[in-house]
DNA sequence: AGGCGTTTTACAACTCTTTCACAAGTCTCT
DNA sequence: AGAGACTTGTGAAAGAGTTGTAAAACGCCT
């Protein structure tokens, strides 16, 4: 679950974002002020920070910069009833990742805490996936969804398109690929990676004698254009 | 160096964003509409999209998810003259990471710039690739680029383009390039590398017969002029 | 044996390379 | 400066080589 830590002082305000972040599930934290914030910042690892500029006590700003100097690293929205350009470019520049200005709506915040969190680092360690065009390649489960329907590659169909896309967007030459897909020692044609592109082609191209994807380099080999 | 698509069709705020964005070091191409965006996108690595809501032909929510389709993983954030929070969220759920409405200020819009692409995946490990004039190279994806727009060579061209690039500077002897590109025990005559260099402009030149780059050492070789 | 996946083969289609011929340009020598 | 010798640019065309593709041959497993 993800923790967020709300830094503000007007109880209101800080009990409804609370209550509203809450409902969509997050684990959320107050603090009324910088230095309780700096105080719980210690307790834990915290996936994003909401911070309001107008604080008792220590300034938002410094409150900021001492966050990041102990090493916080989560994205920090500031809320702020300021909206000249000059306070938002403080704000940025002290290490803040999105600034809201007072009054704003709550669904509007919600989505950017969402926006934000998913960019930072994901919540459970993401597999070996890919995507390009309609296709999703799922090394794990050894899947390959065309337009969300599952395709049925043979067995080396399917490492040679994960040979592809470890490199996708470079070339890779004929004997690259029978290295990596048929190991070091094969005494292989180059021209069955072809019959094997072919296949590939054949199941993930819109129109496999026109591939957009599966680019053959001449004389040199393919390369895969995500 | 990281690379920025604005889609706006506005010419004026389009360059003027553009030129606020180079001066900041990032590497900038517009595109007038989705269509030409989704075109870019398919050229090559965006690191973030400036999308303008407000597009001619393919609505701007349309492109968007049409990016995504496709992979693009980057960073977009909307433009929109508008501000109701009904579009804003519609913005987000879309896909977009950040929603900046006009009129808006420059140094906010480049901070927010900044704030996204530093969440963002790091800088790509630099891979061999050069640039002169508006063409660019990348040898690992075997590419050329004239003015953001993938030139097709022949496999002989591009090899010869990179042995004058290895030394770009440097007058090459023609059959110093024979022995580079051909090979060390080639039967070739030397006027076939003319007939190659006679592609690489036609190709590259801006006009082939007032060559800026590919450059003739008369009774010598060949030099490139970066 | 039958089914499945892999590899090879054969041929057609296609692309690239090289050479040639002539035009245009450059240099050298007087 | 001008003539002649030589060098380079360029388009066309032959042919050499590469790739796409379907089908056959092969081998493995049940």
């Amino acid at each position: 679950m993800r923790r967020i830590l709300i830094i503000e002082d007007e109880p209101n305000l800080a009990l409804g974002l609370r209550a509203n972040l809450e409902v969509e599930g997050y684990d959320v934290s107050v603090a009324e002020s910088g230095e309780a914030a700096l105080h719980s910042a210690d307790a834990g690892r915290l996936d994003l920070v909401i911070l309001d500029l107008m604080l008792p006590g220590i300034d938002g700003f410094e409150v900021l910069s001492r966050l990041r100097a102990r090493g916080v690293d989560a994205p920090v929205l500031i809320l702020s009833a300021r909206a000249d350009e000059i306070d938002k470019v403080r704000g940025f520049r002290a290490g803040a990742d999105d600034y809201v200005t007072k009054p704003f709506g709550v669904m509007e915040l919600l989505l950017r805490v969402q926006a934000l969190l998913r960019r930072s680092s994901p919540e459970s360690p993401s597999r070996q996936a890919w995507r390009f065009g309609d296709i999703e390649v799922d090394a794990e489960r050894r899947s390959v969804l065309r337009a969300r329907e599952e395709v049925a590659l043979t067995p080396r169909a399917f490492e040679l398109l994960l040979a592809l896309l470890a490199n996708a967007g470079a070339v890779m030459a004929r004997h690259e690929l029978l290295r990596t897909v048929w190991g070091y020692d094969s005494s292989v044609t180059t021209r069955t990676v072809d019959a094997h592109v072919a296949e590939l082609r054949r199941k993930l191209e819109v129109n496999p004698a026109e591939p957009r994807h599966i680019l053959t380099v001449h004389k040199v080999g393919y390369r895969l254009r995500t």
